[in-house]
DNA sequence: GTGAAAGCGCTAACAA
DNA sequence: TTGTTAGCGCTTTCAC
């Protein structure tokens, strides 16, 4: 390529990456030879030498159920249309939600492939990301906070959205409201159901814990805990996550239950499918396009060296009425 | 590294990639030293030398709208577990619909990046392939059949499903179906079509251009193009994709149309979403995760140096019976 | 304004 | 059984 063109190869780097002054007739003899040769510059030699891959990986834990995954698969998409606008690319990983699977996409990660992570850690809580994550790499934790603030952290606030979803069945009357949520230990369920407790207590009701049904967080799941509640008598349902929501909607329209009259109901996660519905579902609404949006703002800033101390972001969730309740 | 294992670099790689015999007392001294350095081979320098990224990219295209996203996210989900089991990684890039970004991001992977490609081709009809494709890495074609056999390519033969859907109605005594698709002209509206017209064919039933509506594939038009139809008579509606699925039920439940008693129904793509109507939606089920792990099979074959000549697979949908019809 | 040449961290042929 | 060494295709310093 560069003896097509009849110049040294480090001009023709130049030429490509306008990194310094090149006589205008160089450049042109560049270019022809190029389009000639259809020449494409080797992207691994680059990053070999530049030390920058341009891509960065996005871990996510996606389980079986098509369902749960569309929150993960919402904010995939909007990180992959962020990045591309800065010339980067995404290597999409899935956890399983298996803390053994991510550590080993970790590793894999750890071999120079990428220039920055997004990651919605399996277990926020227990394990210690330091170890594997010390790095050479910056870290943007995603709707999961780490025990350990050792990067930015972008989290959707569930809790204002649970909290407004409450508070409106509430001041509509509901003294018996049920909470539906799959298992406590994760900071987003416990962080939701806070927001239920604080509600209740704002508004002198006593909080009854035969009320709040937990359980993995699965479609049948969703139902059988709905049935429990309506059988003990609750007017309205609070689902904490979007699979359990439609467990939930499909038992009460099986059941013929009439919501909101019968039962009222507010649900999480807003996709068009809830749309379909009668009446159509009011939902807790977590921004994920935003959120993709910031983690990679936030990723790209300390690729390029930011070097400010870490922050923990809250995206406000929001409450979307509809019918049903 | 080497030298702190006291070996040659040479001795360091032969360990990691057992590619030739190494004494057992080397072993352990290399191992110590990477251990003790936590030493991590670099995939990129790797990836240059021997030529291989063993990263294969994946190139959908996905719109606004999450629902009509699913199909593809889910095929991706598939491809990814597929993957990883091979020790691949997977760049996921979206086309948005749009040829140019799709051209565009074609050339990115043509500088040696990935080792093969899964594309699910804005433009089957008109756009050539080849012009960009002639490339160094193998390609598999997936949802969409380009113009000219150059690759592998895996369809889904949606035509079964949707005339297994629509011979169901004849049978069922319905004689004014109506049909409902996004624009024409790709391969899988028209495959649809096709069979709605056999199966009407074969039952000896006339074909009636103005039971045929197209539009845009949104929730919105799936609705007005549903009122339409209703108003001219039909008694069964076929939704030919997901989002105007969606549209249909949505427009049926708010007009409290009694399905199936008043308008029968069946949709397309098998989504949890669909357990939470009532009655449940009848629909044509796309194996997507078989879509995605043939390709990826097939991916690899031809990465390993399979010289077959290029098939056109094709995997069957089927009917999936609940309540709607 | 441009070129020569070192070297990024590996793999693999060849040599010992 | 292991080491030496030549590159893979770039970027970048230093020199002219």
């Amino acid at each position: 390529m560069a003896q097509k063109a009849d110049v040294s190869t480090a001009t023709v780097s130049h030429v490509i990456n306008e990194t310094r002054y090149v006589a205008e007739e160089t450049k042109k003899k560049v270019y022809a030879a190029m389009e000639e040769l259809d020449y494409r510059p080797n992207s691994v030699a680059r990053s070999l030498r530049s030390r920058k891959s341009n891509i960065i990986g996005l871990l996510v834990p996606l389980v079986a159920s098509d369902t749960s995954n569309f929150f993960f698969m919402s904010i995939a998409n909007g990180i992959e249309q962020v990045l591309k606008e800065h010339g980067y690319n995404l290597i999409l990983s899935n956890s399983s939600e298996d803390l053994a699977v991510e550590q080993n996409q970790i590793k894999v990660f750890n071999t120079q492939l990428i220039d920055g992570l997004i990651i919605a850690p399996v277990d926020s809580v227990e394990h210690d990301y330091q170890e594997n994550l010390r790095g050479n790499y910056p870290t943007v934790f995603i709707d999961r906070q780490p025990k350990d603030l050792m990067s930015d952290t972008v989290l959707i606030d569930s809790g204002s959205g649970t909290y407004e979803a409450i508070k409106l069945l509430i001041t509509k009357g509901h003294h018996k409201i049920g909470f539906i949520t799959g298992p406590l230990g994760i900071t987003t369920s416990d962080e939701r159901l806070a927001a239920y407790k604080a509600a209740l207590e704002n508004y002198d009701l006593p909080f009854d814990p035969e009320l709040v049904k937990v359980a993995p967080a699965t479609f049948d799941q969703g139902r059988s805990l709905t049935r429990e509640l309506v059988k003990s008598g609750v007017t309205a349902i609070f689902a904490a996550n979007n699979v359990m929501t439609m467990g939930a909607v499909n038992y009460l329209q099986e059941q013929s239950i009439s919501v909101p009259d019968d039962v009222a109901i507010i649900g999480f996660d807003d996709y068009d499918w809830l749309r379909i519905t009668s009446p159509p579902l009011s939902v807790v609404k977590q921004p994920s396009f935003e959120l993709g949006k910031l983690a990679v703002e936030l990723l790209i800033k300390r690729i390029e060296g930011n070097q400010e101390p870490y922050q923990v972001y809250r995206l406000p969730s929001e409450l979307v009425l509809r019918g049903s309740c």
